[in-house]
DNA sequence: AATTGTGAACCTCTTCACAGCT
DNA sequence: AGCTGTGAAGAGGTTCACAATT
C-alpha cells in the first residue's frame, strides 16, 4: 500500500469526528469546502486527502455524510474492536481509563500494569491492576493489539522491550523519551509538556 | 522574528530533555550526532534546528551540554514562570494538576474552574475550584497567560470564546474539535484518540 | 451552477555535502 | 582529525486551477 502522511491520517480523523457530529444534527450531505471550513483546513486539503483511497463525493453536489463517515472509519480501522493494555497506572493512565472517547472509538482497555506492589490487586472500573512482572503472560491472554506506555521516563525504555518482545507492534508512549523499538513496531508519541512548550515558545516570541 | 516551523520548537523541546538527562549524569559535551542519536532524528537536522537561533557549537568538538540546555530552555521560554489556568476538572484536567513534567519547566496551575455545582468550591491540591461563570475576574485575577481546556467537546468553543474575550492568547486544547480563535491567539491541540487512530489505521494497512 | 478529482506549480522542510574552525 | 554551520539539492506536502461530472 502506498505511503500515506501521518498529517493526512490525523486530518482524516478530524473529519470521521466532524461528519459524526454532522451526521448527529441529521445533515444528510457536505462539500470539502465546509468540512475544510469546520476543521479549519482547505478544501483541496479535504479533497486531496480523501483521493488518496478513492473517489467518494459528486461532482456538484458533495458527499453523502453518513457514507463518507463510514468510509473514513473503515481507513482508520474503527470499525473494529481493539484490545488496549496500559501501562503504568499513575495520572495519566488513570485518566486513559475513563476517557470516553476510547471506548466510544473501539478502543477497549483490558489490560492494566502496573510495577508499585501497593497498587496490583487493586480495581479500577472492574479491572483488577495485574503485575508488570508478568506482562507477557498478561498480554497474550487478553491479546492485546495497543499498548499505552504511562509510566515515568526512566522505567519506559524498559517497559518498551517488554511489550514489544510479546509481539506488540504498536505503542503509544507518554513518556518524555524518544523509544528504541524493533523495526515493524510503530510508537506515536503523547507529549502533553511539548504542547505546552510550544505555547511557551510563542509567547516568548511574539 | 523569522517563523520558525513548529516541528523544529517540538525537537528543541526533546533535545532540552535529552540534555536535561546527560546534565544529570554529569556529561559536559556532546556532539550533533549524539544528540541525534538519542532523539531519532539526524545531524544535520539537529544542527539546522539550531542554526536558526545562532551558533552554540565548536568545530571539532561539539556542544557544552549545560550551555546548550539553557540557550534552549531560554529559546523555548522555559527559563520563566507560566501561569496556567484549567478549565474543565473532569480526568484529564485532574491528571494535569498532578503531572509532574509542567511544574518542572515553570508551568504553574494557578487556577481550576468548572461549572458542575458540586464540583465548584472542592479543594484539589491546595488549590480550590472555582466557578466558570466568574471565569474572566480569575483569569485577570491569578494574572492566567495559558489555559489548557479540558471540557467535552460540546462546551469547548464556548469557553474558548469566553478566554480569548478575557485576553489569553495561548491555549492548550484537549477537546476533540478544531477551535475559532481570533487572529493572534495561539491554540495547540492534544487528541490522544488522535494518535490512538493512527496506531489503528497501522495496524489495519500495513 | 456547483462541486469534485487531480496534474502541475509551489512552497516548506529535510538531507546532503563540504568549506571552515578548533 | 573531528565536528560544526550552511548553501544547495532533494523530498514531501499543500495549494492552485481547471477539466470533468452531476
Amino acid at each position: 500500500m502506498k505511503k500515506i502522511s501521518d498529517s493526512t491520517i490525523n486530518r482524516l480523523s478530524k473529519y470521521f469526528r466532524t461528519l459524526e457530529r454532522l451526521k448527529a444534527k441529521h445533515i444528510e450531505t457536505i462539500s470539502s469546502d465546509e468540512i475544510a471550513e469546520i476543521d479549519g483546513v482547505t478544501s483541496a486539503q479535504v479533497r486531496k486527502d480523501l483521493s488518496f483511497f478513492g473517489t467518494f463525493g459528486k461532482r456538484g453536489l458533495g458527499y453523502n455524510i453518513e457514507d463518507l463517515k463510514n468510509i473514513i472509519g473503515k481507513i482508520l480501522g474503527l470499525n473494529k474492536q481493539w484490545n488496549v493494555g496500559i501501562i503504568g497506572v499513575g495520572n495519566i493512565g488513570m485518566a486513559l481509563i475513563d476517557y470516553a472517547e476510547f471506548k466510544k472509538r473501539g478502543f477497549q482497555i483490558k489490560l492494566l500494569l502496573d510495577s508499585d506492589e501497593n497498587k496490583i490487586g487493586k480495581h479500577v472500573k472492574n479491572l483488577e491492576i495485574k503485575s508488570f512482572s508478568e506482562a507477557i503472560t498478561h498480554l497474550k491472554k487478553e491479546n492485546i493489539q495497543i499498548v499505552v506506555i504511562a509510566v515515568p521516563a526512566s522505567a519506559a525504555q524498559n517497559v518498551a522491550d517488554v511489550v514489544t518482545s510479546a509481539g506488540i507492534g504498536a505503542v503509544l508512549n507518554f513518556a518524555p523519551l524518544n523509544l528504541k523499538t524493533p523495526d515493524g513496531v510503530m510508537v506515536k508519541n503523547e507529549n502533553m509538556s511539548i504542547e505546552l512548550e510550544a505555547l511557551s515558545y510563542f509567547l516568548t516570541n511574539k
